[in-house]
DNA sequence: CCGCTGGTCCAAAGCGCTTTGGGGGCCGGG
DNA sequence: CCCGGCCCCCAAAGCGCTTTGGACCAGCGG
């Protein structure tokens, strides 16, 4: 059933169909109601291809992955950042295109997506240093969003980040406070963005009481549980080893929690663990008491966000930048504790 | 630049120079040259929305995802096998087109996806009981494959699932010959085909011995780390507690772990477990050894096939069923050995 | 020399929808 | 009585591509 056997049945021409469903006002009320009611009985919908070749506007929203043998990027995190994104998008009428590719085609996608399969806007996973991708979307005119930020300079673009150079400044304090001197810090691979604020809050934390922190103790690595725990494994083998961890990722210190666990120490106890946690759903940080001292973002919560101003963006080319910084919650589990003597 | 511009440039039709792209044989090897050469330098490339009208096919594959809050769907190991079917699409030119709703609006999102989104197939996952979709897709003759499978009568439709009967059977029978007498298992919600399915090979394997299982120690929850925590907790709780585990993935294992270790008892000593691993990128069963004794199918490699089979029913829609079964491995780890006395 | 067959290329007809630019009634004011 | 406006509705022109149904021009056999 199309629009033109629809208005033939109703003997209405196209154009009034089409405006009547469309809730335009050059339409009679009846007439409006006949072809609503006919339109319901035939289960008539427009033909989506169609409507977005007539209007230019395809009513989607396009996310790349980039995969890579045990890459970081289709993760946990992701699917939580999708499925809050994509609540949105479905309340939106729209549509989430997704492109999953090896990535060195990672450029390629970003331009086939903007350019030929015509999604209305992107956003960005992941930002890291030297990442081409601005540059690119800007060139294409793309609408876009960015989960994070790009390294350097002041953005001009919209995005959604969590203040991560706070939050794991927060976070080594605490253990600074609790009396530890020997702190390893489990993060992200160092070219990602996020990873290098951590970083740097971790170091700042330091600085700030006059400590100088031993380069060695802290590892970059992808995210995994394994990855975790060779890390952890590793440090805590050194002659002088750490009594505390600041983890990236829950699912990392689950990997720095067995580490510690397979060295006959425990956690919270011999060895203290605060971790990033970004909420996801099916990896909860334990119930009424957090098993991690954790600091806290929800990153569904932000894939939702994101999407909200992607769509406001796509309606309004031109306001200003819409940025945000989110301030994450530091709470405090069973992981911590004094530092041993 | 569209296809008329890049016509009248080269002085050519709009016929040819489609053509001349597309690779059909009807044009002139110079002329071919040419036009290839012409796209390339000006960027061009056809607009696959327009393409998807004019041919019929779109050239997307639909995925929907329902979403609960702290719904199994959204999940890891569905990041996973949507990491392994977007290999196969990119490859083939698709794209991936996911729609996330609420459970409620399922049955509407996949009708949308077939009808007027005009997907070109369907990935379906997560078949259950009672479950509305085979007969909504076969309504809307859209080309479709499960992976798993429907319950009940022989299937005549393209799927691919892993025996999961068979692998619970084998694991149960595992920890039976290790003289565990009493075995909790803990299973992802009842409703789900593959719970069933491996809830009927724990109970097999121990009606093959004549053994009685305790319906108590049967625990169906959502697959999180905190659902195993505290389904593994209850069962230890009680009077004569199980010496063993089956656990039906390894995030719910993790929680298994840590109700054992919080219980004071040690995994592997006091306690066996055996789960299901579904090979996740970023959650990897330990290194060498694994840390789990575990029945093991990746989940990725069954995104891959599924998207295979998928195109080549597209490509193909009169062919007999396409249905694989797939035997998982039986891996042994650390996490298993005799029963305690 | 002619009709035929291939090899190339083109004009034009869609695909199904949106949207511009009117076109008839009908009413009220001059 | 006439004309401008307002309401409703319609015809038709795209959107950018694919594909059908030729057209034109060798080259070839008869």
């Amino acid at each position: 059933m199309n629009l033109k056997e629809l208005s033939d049945l109703l003997g209405l021409s196209t154009t009034t169909v089409s405006r009547a469903l469309g809730g335009y006002p050059e339409v009679g009320a009846e007439t409006r109601r006949r072809v609503r009611a006919a339109a319901a009985e035939h289960g008539y919908r427009p033909n989506r291809r169609a409507a977005a070749l007539a209007t230019g506007r395809s009513m989607a929203i396009g996310h790349v992955i980039p995969t890579n043998q045990g890459n970081e990027m289709v993760n946990p995190v992701f699917a939580d950042f999708i499925a809050g994104a994509g609540e949105v998008y479905a309340q939106a009428g729209y549509d989430m295109t997704m492109s999953v590719v090896s990535d060195g085609d990672e450029a390629m996608a970003y331009r086939q997506l903007a350019m030929d399969r015509g999604v209305d806007g992107m956003i960005v996973h992941g930002p890291r240093e030297h990442d081409s991708r601005l540059d690119l979307l800007r060139e294409t005119g793309t609408p876009f969003v960015v989960h994070g930020r790009f390294p350097g300079s002041e953005p001009d673009y919209d995005f959604v980040d969590v203040d991560n150079a706070r939050a794991f400044r927060r976070a080594t304090d605490l253990l600074l406070d609790l009396g530890h001197r020997r702190i390893g810090l489990l993060n992200g691979p160092v070219h990602m963005d996020f990873a290098r604020r951590r970083l740097d809050g971790f170091v700042s934390a330091h600085d700030a009481r006059g400590l100088s922190v031993d380069r060695a103790s802290i590892r970059h690595s992808e995210m995994s549980e394994q990855a975790g725990y060779d890390a952890a494994r590793r440090l805590l083998a050194a002659p002088r080893p750490p009594t505390a961890f600041v983890v990236s990722s829950l699912i990392m210190a689950l990997g720095g929690r067995r580490a510690v666990q397979d060295g006959g120490l425990t956690v919270g106890r011999d060895v203290s663990i605060v971790t990033h946690d970004d909420m996801l759903s099916y990896l909860t940080n334990g119930g009424d008491v957090p098993i991690f001292t954790a600091t806290r973002s929800s990153v569904r919560a932000a894939g939702r966000r994101c999407a909200e101003i992607l769509l406001a963006r796509v309606a309004a080319p031109d306001d200003g930048p819409m940025q945000e910084v989110w301030k994450s919650d530091l709470v405090l589990g069973a992981s911590t504790g004094p530092a041993p003597d």
